[in-house]
DNA sequence: TTGAAAGCGCTACCAG
DNA sequence: CTGGTAGCGCTTTCAA
């Protein structure tokens, strides 16, 4: 492995002039800087990284915790994974995974030997018990998802609740006065963060404009064909014209499925827009209109939070919620002919069950 | 950050006692050393890692790269990483991502400055760029799957080749006469480098014991739905009574339902065997017997031979397949009628055509 | 069984 | 604009 004084020599300058030729924390001649430039080239040389560590206590690593549960959804859990992966590769920065059964023990390590610069965390549940623990560190600490408590934290994520607002919104707009959501399997409203923030603000959404809003999963512990088809006859059931999903890949297509097979079109019969999907929604049997969840979004947001925490602007603690956007696919009308009212009650219009 | 020489003073002895009390290279006596853990204890000591790699010469990380294309299966791909990153904690390791658009970049950039003590590839093409790279580099390097080219390298994987053929003796032992295999996407024949080894060994046993054998897959490009149908009935139709699956449980599940819903019954009218699954197929609507894929032992193994690289016993390039294991779970029977011999040809018999 | 001290390769301060 | 050099915190000889 080349070492600085061999890159030094090979430009007849000092160490001292490459380490600054090569941070930039200097100003270098043209000419020597070209020949340093050159001498690092032909050498193949690349800064030892444990030097590098305990000279400038700067590690160029970020630690990126994922507790990696059994009911993670991987490929959701991938994208954030390669979008956090690249985004730190644009500033330089290796991610080191923290896969920890005890995500805790993982954490306190990398804070207490210095090996990374600053904590990404990802996956975050409710009751997140990370939480507790980034208030105790020194390393910064950047939250990819919100926690009940993320009083202090620094955290970043779609903005789900305006984002199932922003659906119900234009299903309202389109005429529609009953809605189906379909969500994610039971399991997820208990163990991960954004399910309930999705629901609530549909409900809540759906009351504020006096729409009828049902509610069904997909499934108990993971995605199920059978479920999600008992769910979507429900919603029908209940008489939703509309449906907002916020479900996986495959939910999407089992519902889309389900739909043609009764003879409903989309969007003649039934309007359906996405709320939170990472995947191409316009690529479905039937395109569907999507307020998407951005990968890259979040976690460039994160990274560049991670590096700010590092200078002398340190981010204030808060949420960073990311305004969400609408992408027509064509899946939402307006509703032309009236709707037949039929004997509703007051209690009717609010109603709103689970259906499991 | 606590370091060495206050808990040296904490425990009333020189730093380098503490330094060898940690890494038990030299005996130290009973009493200092309980002195020493009772400082590091209070103390919260946890050697600086940069300095560790700067003085020592080995980081306690090894890089995994892994492309993470487009059609990676992200389940199976999950599970490889945490089996990884599981079994290098279990040594003290920890994890270093390396998902480089270009794999090279980041392998090569590792190697140079030291970061890691040793680079662990998943995801191997058969055609690998990594491989060059890997015999460039001083960085100790293991492979988790096998490139086409491994000449000098050192690569870990289940013998796909011993449990296909294991399959089509099991099914052929029970009197089965025509096999039929629902393979991958046809894309991951080109990128991956087991399906390939399945489905050849898969043929070139078949040929053995005499039997017909036909292939079909599950897609184009991703697992589908209607291919794996058609692929289904396909094989039906070219006399198939037995299925080897090499797919995703998905796709396990689409067969499984399509067999059912032609009333077949598994195992009285078809058998079906399992092979590369890294799920548990025991867990399906029908259980299926299994010669499964293990992440934690292709993991487990890869780190353990990383780890010997680092030592004296340097381990010799070669390919270390792991044998496989067969896990019954009653969906094969022994065909009792004696199969109606049709009008068979001789070209029949060795038949085998690709599905799409 | 224990200590003292020489580096590991780099960053960043102090000089010039 | 450029050099010299003192550490960074640890591991590991060399001595006792």
């Amino acid at each position: 492995m080349v070492k600085i004084n061999e890159v030094a020599a090979a430009a007849g300058v000092s160490i001292s002039t490459v380490s600054y030729a090569l941070s930039g924390k200097r100003p270098i001649s043209p000419a020597t800087r070209r020949r340093i430039e050159e001498a690092v080239r032909t050498l193949g040389y690349s800064p030892n990284a444990g030097a590098r560590m305990l000279a400038g206590s700067r590690t160029q690593i970020f630690a990126l915790t994922e507790p990696l549960r059994r009911d993670t959804h991987a490929p959701t859990h991938m994208a954030f994974v390669l979008a956090t992966a690249v985004a730190a590769r644009r500033s330089d920065y290796d991610i080191l995974l923290l896969t920890d059964e005890d995500a805790k023990a993982g954490m306190s390590r990398v804070a207490a030997n210095g090996l990374v610069d600053a904590i990404l965390v990802l996956d975050v549940a409710p009751d997140d018990e990370r939480v507790v623990l980034a208030r105790a560190i020194s390393t910064p600490t950047i939250f990819i998802g919100v926690p009940d408590d993320s009083d202090g934290l620094v955290c970043v994520d779609l903005d789900f609740a305006a984002a199932a607002a922003l659906a119900v919104d234009r299903l309202a707009d389109a005429g529609h006065t009953s809605l189906g959501l379909v969500g994610q399997p039971d399991v997820s409203y208990a163990k991960s963060n954004f399910p309930p923030r999705v629901r609530s603000a549909f409900e809540a959404t759906a009351e504020r404009r006096g729409l009828q809003a049902a509610f069904g999963t997909t499934g108990t512990k993971r995605t199920s064909r059978t479920a999600t088809r008992r769910t979507v006859s429900q919603l029908l059931d209940a008489g939703a014209t509309a449906f907002v999903l916020h479900c996986t890949e495959e939910a999407h297509a089992v519902v889309l499925a389900e739909l043609a097979e009764r003879g409903l079109n989309v969007p003649g019969d039934v309007s359906v827009v996405s709320v939170g999907a990472s995947f191409d929604t316009g690529a479905l049997a039937t395109p569907v209109d999507s307020i998407p969840l951005v990968p890259e979004a979040s976690c460039d947001l994160a990274v560049s939070l991670a590096i700010r925490s590092l200078g002398d602007d340190r981010p204030e603690p808060g949420l960073r919620l990311i305004p969400p956007t609408y992408e027509s696919h064509g899946s939402v009308a307006s509703v032309h002919r009236a709707p037949e009212p039929g004997p509703a009650t007051d209690s009717d219009i609010h109603r709103e069950e689970a259906v499991h």
